[in-house]
DNA sequence: GCTCTATGGTCCGGATCTGATCCATTGGAG
DNA sequence: CTCCAATGGATCAGATCCGGACCATAGAGC
């Protein structure tokens, strides 16, 4: 038996991490999941136009019906306008509707579990402490910190309402910088994750100038260079937000 | 106006990482693709037994027909063995049919592209690193350090035929003792990645010598409670690899 | 031996998704 | 002014997939 007296240390059943679901719903489904993603996350900006219909489902592997599916219901929702026309498109509007005409989900809406909690923050702390302090050893291409800065501005300038997104995009910026799709992929992912626990507790003011203060830190050791530093620096960043959601989810 | 004052600098399209593919191929296809990863991974060995069809099916988000095509697949290609009756089920043959009757594929096989090789060994230094460093700095359960010793031997007593499994096995027990779903989950995706690259590559006695050697080091510093250790110990054997899968692939 | 139960084997109606084709709208180019 | 190109809008036949129901098989327990 364990000899740990507290709570004994959960040891996963590996056939549950083969045989973890192939597909998370239906093809509409997914396709809201990820434009909206798209479009939280800073990787589309409002005012921006999304791909064309066609490009875009030719993208996400989805056919042209079920993609405008999803695109009609974003629109519904408030998150983005459809123009017809030469220059048409689906552009993303400016006034996020989050906070405006939500009705409110009849289940459980997000039930963020405990479990699934430190599950997201241990992935996060993995992915992003390693990208960082990838990013930091390697060569940073002039364009690369052009995007970095805009991003740093943006995330200053970025009243409360769009500093999640802002935020986001920083992040994001940082996990391109390694040049690994894949990993600016599941970076991605884990983000997202992160946002929608984030959704469900405040954003205070304090939070964030400390923030901002520390991806100062962040993009400064990653331009001269230091890796250990621009690892630490993301670490206490991320345990500023970890134990934020520690305390309003447990 | 915008309060950002232009549009910002796109150092890679972000929109590729948003607008990835949804769904790899058809349900049928993805299936295959599981159950033969589990298997190749080590995560069910020979003679062990599958969740019934029914379970499966539902674990997998599928429906049992298209479970069953699959699984009639590997099963006509040698993987699997099925059994009718009251202990009947699906079990995994013993001998890999791998080496035996494996027709050429018509077209470019698996085309590991410079590029997407770099993107995988990429992503798996960040996981395999960070997850090794994590399981150090974590109380290592009872069962957690049992199946870790358990797949080393395993490592050591396996022969050329079954090396990728066992040492893959290992690895997916050190991610396994992080707690975290998604995280095994991620370091399994890019293992099986990994894998299909190495499939392509000779297996060298020596090699297999000094991974082992590597491995004991690993486990050590895990038991020990030594996350600096760990990490070193792991970023040499993945070094290794990296290493020859350039040279051979470049 | 009989029955019970856990499993695989098979089939069908209907939901979902796709690929393709054609139409409608709009602003720019000539 | 006319035409054109790029886009969204709409529809349909067919493929794929799913949920459920029912049958077949074979070992376990009585």
């Amino acid at each position: 038996m364990s000899p740990t007296g507290g709570r004994p240390p959960r040891v996963v059943d590996m056939a549950e991490v083969a045989f973890r679901p192939i597909r998370s719903g239906n093809a509409f489904e997914e396709c809201v999941e990820r434009v909206l993603s798209a479009v939280k996350l800073g990787l589309v900006c409002p005012g921006e136009r999304l791909p064309a219909e066609r490009d875009l489902a030719t993208r996400l592997g989805v056919s042209r019906v079920t993609l405008r599916e999803a695109l009609r219901s974003l629109a519904q929702a408030g998150w983005l306008e459809v123009r017809r026309g030469r220059h048409g498109g689906t552009y993303v509007l400016d006034r996020s509707p989050a906070l405006v005409g939500r009705r409110p989900r009849p289940g459980p809406p997000v039930a963020p579990a405990g479990e699934s909690l430190e599950d997201t923050l241990l992935l996060r702390q993995v992915l992003e402490l390693g990208a960082v302090e990838l990013a930091a050893s390697l060569p940073v291409s002039a364009q690369g910190y052009d995007a970095l800065c805009s991003a740093l501005q943006d995330c200053r300038a970025a009243g409360p309402g769009r500093y999640r997104t802002a935020d986001s995009r920083l992040h994001l910026a940082v996990n391109e910088l390694t040049g690994s799709p894949s990993l600016a992929a599941a970076a991605a992912d884990v983000r997202m994750r992160v946002n929608n626990l984030l959704d469900a507790i405040p954003l205070l003011e304090r939070n964030i100038a400390h923030s901002n203060d520390q991806h100062d830190k962040i993009v400064r050791a990653i331009r001269r260079g230091q890796p250990a530093a621009a690892r630490a620096a993301m670490e206490e960043h991320l345990a500023g937000t970890a134990a934020l959601l520690r305390g309003f989810l447990s």
